[in-house]
DNA sequence: TCCGTTGGGGAGTGGCACTATCCAAGCGAT
DNA sequence: ATCGCTTGGATAGTGCCACTCCCCAACGGA
């Protein structure tokens, strides 16, 4: 398939395609002329699976391509390919060292691992982004002075469980180890929407209830 | 106080809290002569709110500025405020209409609505921006090929019920209106990142649980 | 009175995701 | 064979946006 050709099929223009092969967000075509690649089904996906990060999970470019790499770095194994690409996911704001509300929340986010017995969370710690990334949330509540007491957090963290079970229980449904990275990238980033949008139908709908006037 | 003593206590630069003055996300402090304004602890406090909604909820200046015109718009109800003030939340992409995935993504989310009997999002629908976000996300997964089934969004759906239970019962130990519009926009925002965090660390940890070598 | 400081406003900056343009090299119809 | 259109590749913008710099006039303490 040319270029434009897998510009019609992803409904991306072709400057854009041009463009994250320069990224090197999509290997190269297989060069036939000077003047012809050949891309095949592969690329397509991939270039959906690009765009779904960078316009669904809202990833800035150069993320993506740490994502993408890591997740088929050959001298990762299939279990250290899979974290590496997770780790390299966005993280937004990082905490600031120097701030006692950050070190409240150090302190609060490490009973919660504790806990919920989160072993993984407690021996990676700080290094973690999720985990700093947790930690920087909830030193904004604080400075904000929002409640979040360690058992709302529990309820969260209980809740975030549950969905790491049926996340993992889809990504289980892939049989060979490249498929199942794939959809670990996939389904980590393209569920937080439809969590988050589920999450404000239920508050508008549990609000309703509970002040209807 | 003055600016550069607010600048000093929220650890904003001066001229960033003029570019929010000028943007209208922050009201004018007290003119006292024609080179003096004073702020008060309100100010400090919006200001911390703005931050929040800018950096944590990566949320765009004039998006900001939507949700906390709605929270404060005398014109309508306590309950109406709360509801502008959450349909204003950023909610990413837009479903596309001639898109046969998002037809089956739309038929998807109307039985999830259906069978969590959430009746304010079967009537609000396509009006919702919440249900399009859903449309969407959906959409992008079954473009991509990715499992979706309704056993397994409810699974998603449920939790977010829980979740808005005690989202809610939060906003309830606030007394005033006031207090409660600006706690639920807050919360909504704030604990996004709680939620995804914890999401990412339970995952790693499960699929530790479950792929470890 | 003098000079540093303050609030205000307009113009500039930097980052980033594209996107428009150009160019040389095919390829296809005549 | 040739003319014109298309293609892939490279370079230089473009547009948006969240700041940030700079200057000015008006204080106000020494």
């Amino acid at each position: 398939m040319r270029l434009a050709e897998l510009s019609e099929r992803s409904g991306v223009p072709t400057a854009t395609i041009k463009y994250y092969l320069r990224e090197r967000l999509l290997p190269p075509g297989e060069r036939i002329t000077a003047t012809k690649s050949e891309y095949g089904e592969e690329h397509l996906r991939r270039l959906r699976l690009v765009r779904s990060l960078i316009q669904v999970g809202r990833m800035p470019v150069a993320t993506a391509r740490e994502v993408l790499e890591a997740a088929e770095d050959e001298s990762l194994s299939q279990n250290a390919r899979m974290g590496a690409a997770v780790w390299a996911l966005p993280h937004g704001a990082e905490p600031d060292e120097d701030d006692p509300h950050a070190a409240r929340a150090r302190e609060q986010v490490d009973t919660v691992l504790r806990r919920m017995d989160w072993s993984h969370g407690q021996e990676l710690g700080d290094t973690s982004p999720a985990y700093r990334m947790l930690v920087a949330a909830i030193a904004s509540l604080d400075r904000l002075g929002y409640p979040h007491d360690t058992e709302h957090l529990l309820v969260h963290a209980r809740l975030a469980g549950e969905l790491a079970v049926a996340d993992l229980d889809l990504v289980e449904t892939y049989d060979t180890p490249p498929e199942r990275i794939e959809a670990v990238v996939a389904l980590t980033v393209l569920y937080e929407p439809v969590l988050l949008s589920l999450r404000r139908l239920a508050q508008t709908e549990e609000s309703g209830r509970r002040f209807a006037e």
